[in-house]
DNA sequence: TAGGCCATCTGGTCCT
DNA sequence: AGGACCAGATGGCCTA
């Protein structure tokens, strides 16, 4: 069992800690470190953690060492009180230390890997939402807020079957966000913040500066920045020789600046929208484990007034592709769209959906 | 230096 | 019984 944490790197911690491996002298760790030292042959589990045990530490304990420690301190004798209930506390033996060790030990690492998951799980969110650097990463918040906005911003879209105006769309996008957070969105989008602050954000405006916007303090790109389009100086617009592509724009097929609506220009969506409802992930190579689970997500917008049909056009929006006459084979799954950079024809379909 | 963000540990609770 | 999930505590790092 030991040989095994041993060999066990996501342990490692723990092991270190427990085996006063930790040279950090002065921290928790080595103070419990020399409880344990210390006070092992007549230790109550409080010495070790501080308070009671948790009962699953109880349902570890074998018989071999089921001997009971005598009931407080003889107070409670002649029925002067009643006598206490619920499980009589054991004496912790030296191999009851060591089990309710390992059980901390190994609840520690799956605790690890359960926050590394979900953070590779928030890292994948981040690159579906308008803002993706690896270099400056959005906060957790933040991404989970700008999240929400996004949907909500293209369920309107879904919902009204026409492209909202610009200001609009980041005021969507933005809400909620704090002010750098806002200026980022600004940057991807190629808006000054000022002219989209929201009233609110205008009044806590002083929270968190001017709010003033300056593209080049924050490195942000959009995921599908390593787009020829989007590189930097691929083409003369100042936004773009700094890197900078805007969702917007690939959205709307370039309706932010007259230059993107020339033909030659065919942005792709970053991020990656699915008409037909299914919007699949497949990452890259990592031995990352989303990668085993194979996500698949599926977004329904049939509830939403509108979605089925959208009038004067043909789509039809639900979660069958072959209804709705894009068929899923059409749609490049995200993996796809970000690594190979090439257009889907939903694309054009619905590009030229918000062009009519 | 204060505040924000993050990783980790920890104990409690719930579920299978 | 053991694992998943959660929230609180703590300390480190970074930035304005």
């Amino acid at each position: 069992m030991l040989t095994r944490l041993f060999s066990d790197p996501s342990l490692l911690p723990d092991v270190q800690k427990y085996s006063g491996w930790a040279d950090d002298s002065d921290s928790e760790d080595s103070k419990i470190k020399d409880e344990d030292h210390d006070t092992q042959d007549d230790m109550d589990s409080s010495d070790l953690r501080g308070d009671s045990r948790t009962h699953s530490e109880h349902a570890g304990e074998d018989d071999e060492d089921d001997e009971v420690e005598e009931e407080d301190d003889g107070e409670d004798t002649e029925g002067e009180r009643p006598k206490k209930r619920g499980p009589k506390k054991r004496k912790m033996t030296q191999a009851r230390i060591e089990r309710s060790k390992m059980r901390r030990i190994k609840a520690n690492a799956r605790e690890r890997t359960r926050m590394h998951d979900l953070n590779s799980a928030l890292d994948n969110l981040r690159k579906v939402v308008p803002c993706y650097s690896k270099t400056q990463k959005l906060s957790k918040i933040e991404t989970l807020r700008l999240a929400k906005n996004y949907i909500w911003a293209l369920s309107e879209i879904l919902r009204n079957g026409k492209r909202p105006d610009l200001v609009s769309y980041v005021q969507t996008l933005c809400k909620g966000l704090s002010q750098p957070t806002t200026n980022l969105v600004a940057g991807c989008l190629q808006l000054n913040s000022r002219n989209f602050l929201t009233e609110q954000q205008c009044q806590e405006g002083g929270r968190y500066g001017s709010g003033s916007f300056s593209m080049h303090s924050y490195p942000y790109q959009c995921a599908r920045l390593s787009s020829p389009h989007c590189q930097p100086g691929s083409n003369s617009h100042p936004l773009r020789t700094h890197g900078y592509c805007s969702a917007y724009d690939s959205l709307y097929g370039g309706s932010g600046s007259p230059e993107y609506n020339s033909p030659e220009y065919e942005g792709p969506l970053s991020p990656p929208l699915c008409i037909n409802g299914n919007f699949s992930l497949k990452h890259q190579g990592s031995a990352s484990p989303d990668n085993e689970k194979g996500y698949h997500y599926s977004m329904h917008y049939s509830g939403l007034p509108g979605s089925r049909s959208t009038g004067s056009h043909n789509l039809v929006f639900g979660s069958s592709g072959a209804r709705s006459g894009i068929h899923s084979e059409n749609v490049l799954p995200y993996h796809d769209m970000h690594l190979h950079h090439e257009r889907a024809p939903v694309y054009d379909e619905l590009n030229a959906f918000f062009h009519n």
